[in-house]
DNA sequence: TCAGTCAACTTGTATATACATGTTAACCGA
DNA sequence: TCGGTTAACATGTATATACAAGTTGACTGA
């Protein structure tokens, strides 16, 4: 089955960005677009509510649905975004060099934070941008769920192999960002002449029967660091 | 009208914060939950996937919904936030120095960025913590929208104002997250000794006529800056 | 015993209907 | 002309039904 409500919030996605309706407009109205699509009301304001979720329209109780500014808010940094899709979406060239890819008993520090079973697989990875070194992945993923890949597959895209070749569902991450003084290894893999602090990025990815598989660390430099993020307030 | 599947979901929330269901373990299936609640399936989902996106259960198609580990995820700091919700739910006593209010014509610099017409008047707020001075909080708020408040609103909740003396709604964010170097103000107001870095998070925030009502610099000092965000794929 | 089937659950999607509630503009009467 | 009323239309909430699709465990038959 196709699912009708994601493929009319795709079309609209498409005509938003196509600024069939521009900014400030309102879109027509529900019972317009139950006709236009051929389907029910609840369909249609399933699709619409994925657009005001990610930030592409604002809807008003008596009014309408109101074209937000779609280029402001359009570099959603939150979420779960693989590496690849990201300088894909921001249209950016970028490196990447496999630094290490090594299989090892689940470290004694990660153990209780990580809560792998088993064994892991480390890959460290650092992204180069514009002949610049700026941020330095460390991931680590537990062997149960995802076995050991080739140095291939970490130039590429870990998430696209785990989605596509293992047929594995990512579920949820819980993401959390500090800043730290950099470590020795920080200093000798990456462009960080004159830094003294780096971001980091720490997150846990669970598939969708809420196993942990993942655990991630990722480090840039401060001066490349932006996060961006579109909230509703409740 | 009391939302049904409003009460529905805090309720749900209560319980699950309370332990009725523990980590790992399912809640009662939908069908269950709509006799419990006395009401229909499609409210039961409602409540469900608010649930859902805000990180207490992951739900599974043929099993169930199952509760996540919620101290691990209640550490809101992404959505809207103000500061005295922020230290409310983070049981932390704060002391706020409002530093300067003034009423002023819509800077230049901000004109093209912030869109606000009319004049703006600007507080700067100063969070101090355990005796430093760890935040420096610059407002913009469009007079059309807000007008001149007193100090005393400013050293308890700016947003309460808003929602509750002014009844605005306020709709959605839009929050950038980057590092800069200090400014000499930084130096002068916080407590930096040594630091040569600062966590600035730039917020648009919109009514929910989608109008912009202010402009916000929130500027942390790095070693007690954290960010927190739940998300989900797709 | 064991493998396979199947029934009885679960959540996901789609549709229809009814009414509540907020917005807008046309209309009407003083 | 002006102001209030109201009808038409917008989205929000609640309910009911039907079927699709994934999970699980019990049952059946060889």
């Amino acid at each position: 089955m196709q699912k009708k409500y994601l493929t009319i919030y795709d079309d609209l996605v498409d005509k938003i960005k196509a600024g069939i309706w521009p900014v400030n407009t309102l879109l027509p109205s529900e019972n317009d677009l139950t006709n236009r699509y051929e389907t029910s009301r609840e369909t249609i304001r399933k699709a619409l509510n994925l657009l005001s979720q990610n930030g592409y329209i604002q809807k008003v109780r008596g009014k309408g649905s109101i074209v937000l500014d779609a280029h402001k808010f359009s570099f959603p940094v939150s979420g779960i975004v693989s590496y690849k899709e990201l300088t894909k979406q921001l249209n950016i060239t970028s490196n990447t060099i496999v630094q290490e890819l090594s299989y090892m008993e689940t470290p004694s520090a990660l153990q209780e934070l990580v809560n792998i079973e088993g064994n892991v697989w480390r890959a460290v990875r650092i992204r180069e941008i514009d002949g610049e070194k700026i941020i330095l992945d460390k991931d680590y993923f537990s062997e149960m769920h995802v076995p050991f890949p080739t140095k291939e597959i970490c130039e590429d895209s870990i998430y696209q192999y785990i989605e596509e070749e293992l047929g594995l569902t990512i579920g949820f991450a819980q993401k959390e960002i500090v800043v730290e003084e950099p470590t020795k290894e920080d200093y000798e893999l990456l462009s960080l002449e004159g830094f003294s602090n780096i971001v980091v990025i720490k997150s846990h990815v669970y598939l969708d029967d809420t196993s942990l598989f993942q655990y991630t660390e990722s480090r840039h430099r401060p001066d490349k660091f932006r996060f961006i993020d579109f909230a509703r307030r409740i």
